[in-house]
DNA sequence: GGATAAGTAAACAGTG
DNA sequence: ACACTGTTTACTTATC
């Protein structure tokens, strides 16, 4: 995925640990082991190459790795079964709509989940109670949000926010965008969790569900987070 | 229960 | 000398 996202398609192993960094606030805590990790399966599996740099390029050391084109398909196919899928700062931060809401003070929880392909909008997934309205707190959506809960008929009645246009140039340009898998990006507004998703997307009940599921882990995550003194 | 894949730890050599 | 990179082996765990 690291590879995958960056503009050249190659990135140095450093570069990957970064870009790991980035996507996944876990590991900014977690161990040294999983670099070991990375470097093990870059040159175990054959989905990756080696490129060896231009000798004239004096920047970093080390090799900058690709992913095999013969090999992508079943890279691809890895997520597909994972059925989760997580994405980059980069992309939440082109992401017009998302920039908005961070012109209203949004903090980003960084999460996506990818089910299945489409256009975008905007759903609310989970909010104890409606935000208060005012000058420095704007709608996204003059919609009301839809709480995030067991009740299936509640879910099902989610509203889509003005979102479309722009959304949908982005998602072509997502490098895995051909792979059948769109990007669900969590981000956080006020007490409100928000959820980015295709337009035409019909989320059946255990889909809803594995949503539920992953925003409940991101915040028992924090909590132990929280616990364990550390900021996230 | 066995085969396979994935994840992790460790050692080691090469390089900047 | 040191840190980083890349390779390899061994072991554990999870999945099929």
């Amino acid at each position: 995925m690291a590879i995958d996202y960056s503009p050249d398609k190659r990135l140095p192993v450093k570069g990957i640990y970064e870009w790991i960094l980035n996507s996944f606030p876990y590991y900014r805590a977690a161990p040294g082991g999983w670099r070991n990790s990375v470097r093990h399966n870059l040159s175990l599996s054959k989905s990756f190459r080696r490129i060896h740099r231009d000798k004239n390029q004096s920047v970093g050391k080390g090799s900058l790795w690709c992913v095999c084109p013969e090999y992508r398909p079943a890279l691809l196919e890895v997520l597909r079964k994972t059925q989760y899928y997580h994405s980059t700062n980069s992309n939440l931060l082109n992401n017009p709509a998302l920039l908005e809401g961070a012109d209203y003070g949004v903090s980003m929880v960084c999460d996506t989940v990818a089910i299945s392909d489409s256009l975008s909008q905007t759903l609310l997934l989970s909010s104890p109670s409606p935000p208060a309205l005012t000058s420095d707190n704007p709608p996204l959506s003059s919609n009301p949000p839809c709480p995030l809960t067991p009740d299936h008929e509640e879910l099902v009645n989610m509203e889509a926010v003005e979102y479309e246009e722009e959304v949908g140039e982005e998602m072509e340009k997502d490098p895995l965008s051909d792979s059948g898998y769109i990007e669900f990006h969590y981000y956080q507004y006020h007490q409100y969790q928000y959820l980015v998703l295709p337009g035409d997307t019909e989320l059946d009940l255990e889909t809803v569900e594995i949503l539920q599921l992953d925003a409940e882990a991101q915040e028992a995550a924090g909590s132990l987070l929280d616990l364990a003194g550390g900021g996230h």
